[in-house]
DNA sequence: ATGATATATACGAATATACAAATATACGGA
DNA sequence: TCCGTATATTTGTATATTCGTATATATCAT
C-alpha cells in the first residue's frame, strides 16, 4: 500500500484489471463467478485474486464453500478514484463489457447472504 | 493505446512513474532534467522514455542537444484523469516532492526555446 | 464417512522485465 | 574537422512474472 507502483502493477495484468472492474461493477464477486465472467480456469483467477489480497487491495469472505472478493475498504481514495474513473471510460469496452454479461448473465449464480 | 493494461504497465514502475509525474507537474522535461531530478544514470532515465514512446503514452521533441518529452497529446481522456488523480495525491509525497525540488533547484538547468 | 463442488497452492517451464556497462549517435562550438 | 555534451541503443545477466497441470484443502449434502 506503500508504494504506488504497486497499485499499478496491480492492474497491470488483463486478468486482474478484468476482476478488478468486475468488483468496482458488482461490489462483490465470488472466484467460481470471476472464473465464468471471464472464461479463464480457475487456478488462474485464484492465483491473481491471491496475488491482489497479499497486496492489500482486496478483502475476501467466506461464505459457506464460496470465497467472496470486494475492493479494500481502507483502500486510499486516490486509489478509489482510479478504479472508479478507469470503470467509467472502460465498463461498455470489450473484454469489460463481455465480462459483465457474462456474470449477470450466468445460469446458478451462487445467492449472496447477509454478510453479517 | 488499445489495451489498458498497458498504460497501467508504463505506470507500474517507479522510475516511469516519476518521469510521468514530473511530466504532469512541469509539462516538457529534457532527459538532463530527469537525470538530475531522480539521480539516476542517464542510460536507465532513457530506457524507461523510449519504452515510454514506444507504447505512445509520451511524445519527444528534440531542441539541439536536448530531448523534451512530454505526455501525448492523444492521450484518451481517462489516461489524464488518472494521471492527474496520481499526482494530486502524491505530488507532495516521497520520491515525488524530493523530485520535483531538484528539478526546480537544478543548476545550468537548459532554456526552453518555443516548440514551433 | 463419502462424494461433489469450490477454492487454494505447489511446481516447473516459458516469458518478460530491469539493470549496469559499453558503445553508438546527434548536436553545437572551436 | 575534432571535441565535449546530451541522448540512445545494444548486450549480457539476474530476477520476476505468468502460465498450465497437478494436487491439496475446505465446505456441503447425503
Amino acid at each position: 500500500m506503500i508504494h504506488a507502483h504497486r497499485f499499478f502493477q496491480a492492474l497491470a495484468d488483463p486478468t486482474r484489471l478484468r476482476c478488478l472492474l468486475l468488483m468496482v461493477a458488482e461490489d462483490e464477486v465470488c472466484v467460481c463467478e470471476m472464473t465464468h465472467a471471464l472464461g479463464e480456469i480457475q487456478p488462474k483467477i485464484s492465483r491473481h485474486l491471491a496475488a491482489l489480497r497479499a497486496a492489500g487491495f482486496v478483502l475476501d469472505r467466506r461464505d459457506a464453500q464460496w470465497m467472496y472478493y470486494r475492493l479494500h475498504p481502507d483502500l486510499p481514495a486516490w486509489m478509489n478514484e482510479v478504479l472508479h474513473t478507469t470503470h467509467r471510460a472502460l465498463a461498455d469496452r470489450i473484454p469489460f463489457r463481455d465480462d459483465r454479461n457474462a456474470l449477470v448473465g450466468m445460469p446458478n449464480r451462487p445467492q449472496r447472504r447477509c454478510a453479517a
